[in-house]
DNA sequence: TATCCACCGGAATTTATGGAAG
DNA sequence: CTTCCATAAATTCCGGTGGATA
């Protein structure tokens, strides 16, 4: 029998009926947001806090409740590796425009500021890196535009801000802490009341609550990875070990990180998870052996070094690897059990 | 504990790529 | 088709860093 009766729940995407215990931060979003219903500008807010505690699923929410009193304009950008142009074009992108490839920054902050033309709520997901690039300003500029920035650590993201970026988002600052157990045990309950079949129970559900650090995404998908092992096995879902649940998830998120990276990503991967962990001068030599063979065939040529330390910084970011923090450290891949589906490990080996 | 030096990471520069215009 | 001009990605350059070595 089917344990997962809608796994769409489970989806990144899905957004929940409602919100377990984000009604205080629900209601100060909105507050700062609800001017946009009677056609006047919403305010800056800057949102930080953990990954997966509920940032991105608060923004959702919150405009969908806008919507349901007025029309709103709104954009919902990820930000993770844009640069400026990146950032404003899918802005536009996301009120409708498509503005090609190749327009310049300059023109798209013309387009931008034309097609504004009344209270607009800009949400910037994955925002950490923005403040290198000149978006903001940009953004901040345009009249009847509002931001709300997405970000991990608020205070290093205020520091690397200009100034007139800062006097407009300080004020506006709305943090989300981690998740009780108890909390967490509730949005479990939610989630598997929507989407599971059979039985579990509270103390199965706080359980996987407690190995997720306050973390509602971890937790979610340590329910879901529970309930596939149940069906698998045809065990009843509190049987089913905590730790087993935890490691099918974080193996499914590096899967699915290391698939979205490109070639030169997989072959560095590659070389770290064959050595288990390897030297930065080592990974060097090993790279340079491997290039001719392993890029003969490709669209691409081999990296150069620097090229290569950037990809590495990527893998990290993506919790596929530990990056070496100086030249006597060394580069620890995080779980070898993930492979590259791109790049053969075969071909590695064979000198 | 002083010196060494391979490697890190930011900045400047070059190369690749793709629409737009002639 | 060629030229132009933009971004994005890669390379080149270089000062700084910190564990290793004596």
């Amino acid at each position: 029998m089917d344990v997962i009766t809608d796994p769409q729940v489970f989806d990144g995407g899905y957004l929940p009926r409602r919100l377990e215990h984000r009604n205080a931060e629900l209601k100060t979003l909105l507050r700062r947001w609800e001017a946009v219903t009677w056609d006047d500008e919403a305010e800056h807010v800057l949102i930080h806090g953990p990954s997966g505690v509920g940032k991105t699923v608060l923004t959702r929410i919150a405009l969908r409740r806008l919507e349901r009193r007025a029309t709103v304009d709104r954009a919902h950008v990820r930000c993770l590796g844009l640069s400026t142009a990146g950032v404003l074009r899918s802005t536009l992108q996301g009120l409708g425009e498509s503005p090609d490839e190749t327009t310049p920054t300059e023109d798209l902050a013309v387009q931008l500021r034309e097609r504004v033309d009344r209270p607009t709520i800009v949400v910037l997901d994955e925002a950490d890196d923005l403040p290198s690039t000149d978006a903001l300003s940009r953004l901040t500029e345009i009249p009847d535009l509002s931001v709300a920035p997405i970000c991990h650590d608020h205070e290093e993201f205020l520091a690397s801000v200009s100034k007139h970026v800062r006097e407009r988002l300080q004020t506006g600052q709305l943090p989300l802490n981690r998740y009780g157990v108890d909390e967490l045990a509730d949005i479990l309950d939610a989630r598997a009341r929507a989407g599971l079949s059979g039985s579990w129970t509270r103390s199965h559900l706080e359980a996987i609550a407690n190995e997720s650090a306050g973390r509602a995404r971890r937790a979610i998908q340590s329910l879901r990875a529970a309930a596939e092992i149940s069906e698998e096995r045809g065990t009843s879902l509190p049987d089913i070990p905590v730790d087993d649940a935890y490691e099918r998830a974080m193996g499914r998120v590096r899967r699915a990180n290391l698939k979205s990276l490109p070639f030169h990503h997989h072959v560095l991967y590659e070389l770290i998870r064959d050595a288990g962990k390897i030297s930065s001068g080592e990974l060097y030599d090993r790279y340079e052996l491997v290039a001719d063979d392993v890029y003969r065939g490709q669209p691409t040529p081999p990296l150069g070094e620097k090229a290569r330390r950037n990809k590495l910084v990527k893998l990290d970011e993506y919790e596929l690897i530990d990056c070496a923090e100086n030249r006597h450290d060394t580069n620890v891949v995080l779980d070898e059990r993930v492979a590259s589906d791109v790049v053969k490990p075969a071909r590695l080996l064979a000198q």
